[in-house]
This record gives structure tokens, C-alpha cells and sequence, in this order.
DNA sequence: GATATATTCAACCACATGGTTGAACAACAA
DNA sequence: TTGTTGTTCAACCATGTGGTTGAATATATC
């Protein structure tokens, strides 16, 4: 299941790698877009962009309801939750760092003796 | 300078799409690491693992110094911090949910009339 | 039924990616 | 000097990616 897990990394940082996805993901959180609705902004065809909502259901970011003949994508925000404690372990050490500067500045006597 | 940020959250992300880089990163968590001791956990060419390296430099993640012949990496963290940053643009989706959630579960009337 | 709309699918292309191997280079050790 | 170690580089290969186009499908409209 560990495995599983990086799977779904792989796929959500991969979705997230792209600027196009990225906008996308901007655009479904102001609300629910159709593919059409979503592709518009882009001087891509109507393929193309299709691929890249793809690409993000397959990092389970997207869900999508057919609605006739639309198809309606809502984001789901789980995986950008996964990927944000992943990035929370790392969280020390963007701000232990100003810890450190800061106790060797108002302690020099230590590297003294 | 905003379409340089959007590339470098490309690098970025893209960086964070591989399990053999992640995995890097988590060792290079623990402390400076040379290329080679970097490579050693993975059934992969020396070659290989040295690309993964170079992926993660082009994403500034990781910086790299030379010590006679064996080149000394050691995490780079403000690249994360962007990422989780841009994530933070989307923190209220997964926890504005539960808050929803609760709201209609402990207001049923509003529905009523 | 005929037509227009929203979308997928399949085929294709150029290019990037992740991997390999073998040669090259730089630095320390004998 | 000779050899060994740590590393890069170039070439190559298979596969994936982002993009296109044109045809197919399903639904709404006339």
C-alpha cells in the first residue's frame, strides 16, 4: 500500500508539473467547469486540453459527471492534501534554517570556546 | 518574471513526480550526501542515478559542491517552501469541506424554509 | 430525420524522459 | 607512473508526453 501511495505522488506531482493543469486546477476552484469551459483559455485543441483533464483525474484531483452531453469536472482536493504532508516533512527545514542563523548570531561566544 | 515561476514550479513539481528523487531527497534530508552514496540504494547505473541528481540541481532543490573528486550534495528547501506555498492557494478546499460539512449537518433548518 | 454540440478515440508526430553502456576525465593512493 | 575511485559525458534505446488531426459517439435542437 506504501507503494500504492507513491503511485498517486508520482501521478499528483506529475499532474501538477504542467502550467496548463495548473490553470486549470485555478479555474475548478472558482467552481464546476465543463471540458469545453476548461479548454477555452487555451490556444490548444479541444483534444489537447482533454488530455490534460486526463491527466488530472488520473491524479484523482478531478472528478467528472456527465450531465447530457457535457461532462462536468469539480476538483477534488484530497490529493493536493496528500501532496502537502508529504511536503510537511520537510517543513523544519525552511524555517529551522532562520532557527539556526538566528542561535549562532546571538550566541557567537559558543564557536569562541 | 511570473511565466520564470511557473517554470521553476515546473522543475519543481516534475522533480517531485519520481519516487527514485523523493527517496534522494529523503536521504539528503538526513545530511550531505555525495553522488555516489546518493545512488547506492537503487538497482540503477551510477549514470542514472547521477541524471536523477541533475534533476533535482535543475529544480533547485539541490546544491552541489565539489570536494576533490567527489561531488558533496546537500538540500536546497526553499524550492519546497514555493510549492507547498502554491498549495496553500488550495488548503481551504480540504479543510473548508469539513466546515460545509458541519454547517448543513448542524443547520438543517435552512433547508426547510 | 437532419443537424449542431460536447466530447472521446485512434493515429500520428516531435520531443523529453529514464534507463543503459562505454569512454573520458580528475583526483587520490601505490 | 600506474592504477583505482568518483564522476561526467555521449550515444543509444524504449517508452512517455504534449500536441495535432480526423473520425466516431452521444445528446440536444430544429
Amino acid at each position: 500500500m506504501v507503494e500504492q501511495q507513491s503511485e498517486r505522488l508520482d501521478a499528483v506531482f506529475h499532474a501538477l508539473a504542467d502550467p496548463t493543469r495548473r490553470a486549470m486546477l485555478r479555474s475548478l476552484a472558482a467552481g464546476e467547469r465543463s471540458i469545453g469551459e476548461l479548454a477555452a483559455p487555451f490556444r490548444m485543441s479541444f483534444a489537447g486540453a482533454s488530455k490534460h483533464v486526463k491527466a488530472l483525474e488520473r491524479a484523482g484531483l478531478v472528478r467528472r459527471t456527465v450531465k447530457g452531453r457535457t461532462h462536468v469536472c469539480r476538483l477534488d482536493p484530497a490529493p493536493l492534501a496528500s501532496a502537502d504532508e508529504w511536503l510537511g516533512f520537510y517543513e523544519r527545514f525552511w524555517s529551522e534554517r532562520l532557527d539556526l542563523l538566528e542561535r549562532e548570531l546571538t550566541q557567537p561566544e559558543i564557536s569562541g570556546e
